[in-house]
DNA sequence: GGGGAAGATGATCGGAGGATCATATTGAAT
DNA sequence: ATTCAATATGATCCTCCGATCATCTTCCCC
């Protein structure tokens, strides 16, 4: 299933889950990519609208990667909110 | 052929590429994206370490959206790179 | 080669994030 | 319920981006 972001929160959001699936804590996660736990929480929880290099120092530190798709008319959480 | 973005550079690659599919302006761009001329043409050649919230906005008036993914052992380039 | 549009870039200013200290609060495990 | 780890958050400082004015350079077209 594809995590597809669209807004801050959408990748805070994603980043806490992938960070979960690996099951690391943010302090962790904070220490490989090389900035702070604080900062960590702040993008987690969507409070700020981060800087780029820090989302891919995370994505990096995680073994991810962004791919920059066209929008699908449908997102599943649409399909989620209809049925 | 999907877009892979690690850096901010890959990034601003992209963005102007799919800005330029759509046969459209720096300037128009960042009228509809609601940022300025001058923050595009940063953002496309690399330059700056930009907002999250900047990029959404530019994706979202392209049309675009970002899927977060593992990372890709071989990317399209190294492929290339190879052969 | 001349001309005009498109993009790059200089300078200043204000606002906001990250670094960095800290503590409070939440959540899970026993 | 107690406890300890994990996470959220307060406060300050500094840096850096975006906003905003501008001009300069590049590049394409005729």
């Amino acid at each position: 299933m594809d995590q597809i972001a669209r807004t801050t929160k959408d990748l805070g959001q994603t980043l806490r889950a992938a960070r979960k699936a690996k099951g690391i804590t943010q302090a962790e996660l904070a220490a490989r990519a090389g900035v702070w736990q604080r900062t960590v929480s702040n993008i987690e929880t969507g409070a700020s609208g981060a800087k780029v290099d820090t989302i891919f120092d995370l994505l990096a530190a995680l073994d991810l990667e962004l791919r920059i798709v066209p929008r699908s008319k449908m997102t599943q959480r649409d399909l989620e909110d209809i049925f």
